[in-house]
RNA sequence: CGGGACGUAGCGCAGCUUGGUAGCGCGCAGCGUUCGGGACGCUGAGGUCGCGGGUUCAAAUCCCGCCGUCCCGACCA
C-alpha cells in the first residue's frame, strides 16, 4: 500500500490515504460515501470545536426537516436560480405520485424563514440565533470523497435580526470566533478570511464571506462560508415584525455553514509522503503504544509497561496496540499513515534500561526518554506537534503567495509552482472573467473592507478597488 | 450535454488482436516458522467474465443492441 508521491499524483495520493488510513469509501448512490469510524471521529472533533464555539457565541441547535415543498423553494427567486441546478427531488412516495414534488434541502435557508414568519412578530422576538447539524444533498457534477460528495454532514446557523448593523455584526463573528478560530486552533490550518466577488457569492446573500486556505497541491479550499442576507429572505417569506417604532419592517438574516469538507482539508493541508498527519486536537488517538516483544514472558511485562504509560497520560487519548497477528514494524508504518502524532515503542531492550522509545510523527526521529520523564516528554511533544503543523502550513502558504506583474507572470506562477496570486481587480465581472478563461484561476477572496491596492487592475489596467487573491481552487 | 476511456474474484489488473471451457498481485482462511520499520513457506476458499441477443461444434475473446462507471469541460460547502 504505498502512497503515491504527492507532487506526482496528488489526487492519487489523496484517494489512496482516505482509503487505506479507512477515512472513507465510495458508496453505491453516485458521489455519496460510507465515512468510516477513523473518519467519523475526526469528523466528530471538528464538530464539538465548532459546537463549543456556537453556543459559547449565543447560539442554540434545533432541528428542521430534510423535505422542502417545491413551492416553498422558488419564492426567492436568485435562491432557485441558484440551487435548481442540483437538487434532488422526490416525486413518488407512498406507491404513488405525489402531488406536490417534494426537494432534497440543498440547504434550508428556505423552510426556515418559511418558519421564522411564524415566530417572529415584534423586536422583541429577536434576535433568532439558530443552528443545526445536518445532511444535506446537492446533486454536484464532480464528487470527491469529502470535499465534494452528493450528500454532505454540515452545520447551518440561520439567524434573524432587528437591524442590518447587528446582522452583519453577526456575519463576521461567526467567520472569526467560530469558523477561524476552530480552523487554525483546532485543525492547525492558517486561513484567510476575506470576501466574495459578486460572481462567487452565495445564491440570495447581499454579501458571502469565506475562509480560505491553501492544501499542499498548491490549491485553494473554501473551508467556511458566512452570509449577510440582507432583508432578501424576510420578504420572500414574509417575516416582519413591528419595531420599536411601532412599524412593519422585514428582518435581517445571516446564515453560516461548514462541513464534512473540513475532514478533507486537514487532509490535503497536512498529509505527507507517509499518509496523514492529525493535529493533537483533532486526533482521535494522540499517542499511540506500541508493545515490542517476542516470547509469552517478554510480552506480559511489555504490555504491563505499555498500559502504565497510557494511565500516566489520563486525560489523552491513548491506544495501546496489543494486536498479536500483526508485527511491529507494520504497526509502525499503520498508525503513521493514521496520521497518529505520537508513537512510543516498548521493549525488552527499553524497559532494560528503564527507557522508552519517542517518535514524534511530524519528526519521525526515534528518541530515547527515560520512563520517569516520559509523561512530560509526550505532553511536550503533542504541543509541539499542534504548533508545528500550524506553523509548517503557514510557512506553506507564504512561500506560495504571489504579486504577479502581468496576466503572463500570473498564468506562468499559477502553472507553477501554484498558490495565491495577489493583485489589484478594477471589480468588474470582465475582468474576473477573463482571468478565469485564460487561467483557470477563480477570485477566491477580497479583503474584508474594500481597500485599494498600490497597482491597477491586472486585467484592464484600469484603477483597482480591491486586491483579489486569485487561485486554482476545489 | 460535448470529448475520451473502461466494465473479468473483496480490491488492482492480465487474458481478447489470432475463439478451445479463466489467470496474476494484494487481501482473506488453516498450519508452521517469524516478530525493534510494511515477514516468509506450504495448503486452501472465492468468479452469472456488466446485461440481452447473434455467429459458431465451441464465445471473456468475433458481431449487434442496451446498461453502468470513471476521466476532461460548465456547477459547487
Amino acid at each position: 500500500m504505498a502512497l503515491p508521491k504527492q507532487d506526482a499524483n496528488f489526487p492519487g495520493w489523496y484517494q489512496e490515504v482516505v482509503k487505506t488510513a479507512e477515512l472513507a469509501e465510495p458508496s453505491l448512490a453516485r458521489g455519496t460515501m460510507v465515512i468510516r469510524p477513523y473518519g467519523y471521529a475526526i469528523w466528530e472533533a471538528i464538530q464539538r470545536a465548532l459546537d463549543d464555539r456556537i453556543k459559547a457565541t449565543g447560539h442554540q441547535n434545533l432541528y428542521f426537516p430534510l423535505f422542502i415543498p417545491y413551492r416553498l423553494l422558488e419564492k426567492e427567486a436568485e435562491h432557485v436560480e441558484g440551487f435548481a441546478p442540483e437538487v434532488a427531488v422526490v416525486t413518488h412516495a407512498g406507491g404513488e405520485k405525489l402531488e406536490e414534488p417534494l426537494v432534497i434541502r440543498p440547504t434550508s435557508e428556505t423552510v426556515i424563514w418559511d418558519t421564522y414568519s411564524r415566530w417572529i412578530q415584534s423586536y422583541r422576538d429577536l434576535p433568532l440565533l439558530y443552528n443545526q447539524w445536518a445532511n444535506v444533498v446537492r446533486w454536484e457534477l464532480r464528487p470527491r470523497l469529502f470535499l465534494r460528495t452528493t450528500e454532505f454532514l454540515w452545520q447551518e446557523g440561520h439567524t434573524a435580526h432587528e437591524t442590518e448593523k447587528e446582522a452583519r455584526e453577526e456575519t463576521l463573528r461567526i467567520l472569526h470566533e467560530v469558523y477561524l478560530d476552530a480552523v487554525e486552533k483546532v485543525l492547525a490550518i492558517p486561513a484567510h478570511a476575506g470576501r466574495k466577488s459578486a460572481s462567487e457569492r452565495f445564491a440570495g446573500a447581499v454579501e458571502t464571506y469565506t475562509l480560505e486556505a491553501l492544501m499542499r497541491d498548491r490549491k485553494a479550499l473554501q473551508a467556511g462560508t458566512s452570509h449577510y442576507l440582507g432583508q432578501n429572505f424576510a420578504k420572500a417569506y414574509g417575516v416582519q415584525f413591528q419595531n420599536r417604532k411601532g412599524t412593519l419592517e422585514h428582518a435581517f438574516a445571516t446564515s453560516w455553514g461548514v462541513s464534512t469538507r473540513l475532514v478533507g482539508a486537514v487532509i490535503m493541508a497536512h498529509g505527507d509522503d507517509r499518509g496523514l498527519r492529525l493535529p493533537p486536537a483533532l486526533a482521535p488517538i494522540e499517542v499511540v503504544v506500541v508493545p515490542v516483544y517476542r516470547t509469552d514472558d517478554e510480552r506480559g511485562r511489555v504490555l504491563k509497561a505499555s498500559h502504565d504509560v497510557a494511565r500516566e497520560l489520563a486525560g489523552h487519548r491513548v491506544r495501546v496496540d496489543d494486536r498479536d497477528d500483526v508485527r511491529p514494524g507494520f504497526k509502525f508504518n499503520e498508525w503513521e499513515l493514521r496520521g497518529v502524532p505520537v508513537r512510543v515503542e516498548l521493549g525488552p531492550r527499553d524497559l532494560d534500561a528503564n527507557m522508552a522509545t519517542v517518535v514524534p510523527r511530524l519528526t519521525g526521529t526515534k528518541e530515547q526518554v527515560a520512563l520517569s520523564e516520559l509523561g512530560d516528554r509526550l505532553l511536550a511533544v503533542l504541543a509541539q506537534a499542534q504548533k508545528g503543523l500550524f506553523d509548517e502550513a503557514r510557512t506553506f502558504r507564504d512561500k506560495h503567495t504571489f504579486r504577479p506583474k502581468d496576466m503572463s507572470e500570473m498564468s506562468r506562477l499559477l502553472d507553477d509552482p501554484g498558490g495565491f496570486m495577489l493583485a489589484g481587480w478594477c471589480g468588474s465581472e470582465e475582468c474576473e472573467a477573463k482571468v478565469k478563461a485564460e487561467t483557470k484561476a477563480t477570485i477566491r477572496f477580497l479583503p474584508l473592507e474594500p481597500t485599494p491596492p498600490s497597482g491597477p487592475c491586472i486585467v484592464c489596467g484600469q484603477p483597482a478597488t480591491d486586491e483579489a487573491a486569485w487561485a486554482l481552487a476545489y
